[in-house]
DNA sequence: AATGAAAGTGTTTATCC
DNA sequence: GGATAAACACTTTCATT
């Protein structure tokens, strides 16, 4: 399998990307003043940059402590003999574990979990505990806020 | 300070939120459509879920390996005594470094590392090094992609 | 809190450079 | 790869329920 071909952005690419993280619902009118470029250019720009994979989507942003999720939780699991499918499948069901990532090393998956408060913590854990072993950190703050990645020229 | 009011969502703001995180680029009339309702009043719930708070804002999700950042890593980091600041100044810094929360617990920080091969990992983490401990897993792969938070009713 | 219709504005297509 | 201009489509405002 060959390597996948790399996407070389220019500073017009990372201009439009960088307006877009800022707010996707931006008109492609404001979005071709800011970067100095007609509407039509500004729309290929777009297609091609989806087309090559780097923009494979338009998100929104929403704040789980207004709906409710007060608290946060790290967690990393590190399954029983046999049970790696059971875990995978435990976490993808609950809707509470919003991300996780497999990994290597001594734990072998690291989820993030909202929870409504430090109540709701022992029973999502028990179903896991039957199958894994775990160790939960809360988190008290967010100094990095999940960004863009670098997007050099 | 009174505890942060929570905004019950209705139906339809879960079907607009919904839609609007597969795309957040469609148009009022096609959101409208959707979900049943005239634009104007689709235009109106979306501006109170806005002033509510619910929805911060509109992103977009880029691919880091098309972008050259074929590696992620989930780094745990304990800063040695009184280097607090000045390991949470790095990583905010550190642009490869793209989401860090501060948790409970021995480690200090949870981050995000994005890097282009491993051996980018070495000169990063040498930079960390110098005021923390560090623990570094590589992403073998993702069964939970970031999603929302669940939207009861 | 929601609608329909008109006025205002944005997007797309076609053509050209 | 980008620009202009005309045709087309969408969004917002307003009056009404």
């Amino acid at each position: 399998m060959a390597k996948k071909q790399i996407y070389l952005l220019d500073r017009i690419d990372r201009h439009l990307l960088t307006l877009l993280n800022d707010n996707s619902r931006v008109s492609l009118k404001e979005l071709a003043q800011h970067i100095g470029m007609s509407a039509p250019s500004t729309t290929e720009r777009l297609r091609k940059l989806e087309d090559a994979g780097v923009l494979l989507g338009y998100r929104v942003e929403i704040d789980p402590v207004v709906l409710g999720y007060g608290l946060t939780a790290i967690v990393r699991i590190r399954q029983l003999p046999g049970q790696l499918q059971k875990v995978e499948a435990l976490i993808r069901e609950i809707p509470e574990f919003i991300e996780c990532d497999k990994v290597t090393g001594e734990d072998c998956f690291i989820a993030r979990l909202l929870l409504q408060d430090i109540g709701d913590l022992e029973p999502i854990m028990a179903r896991i505990s039957e199958y894994a072993e775990t160790n939960t950190a809360i988190v008290k703050s967010t100094p990095v806020k999940r960004r863009l990645p670098p997007l050099h020229q």
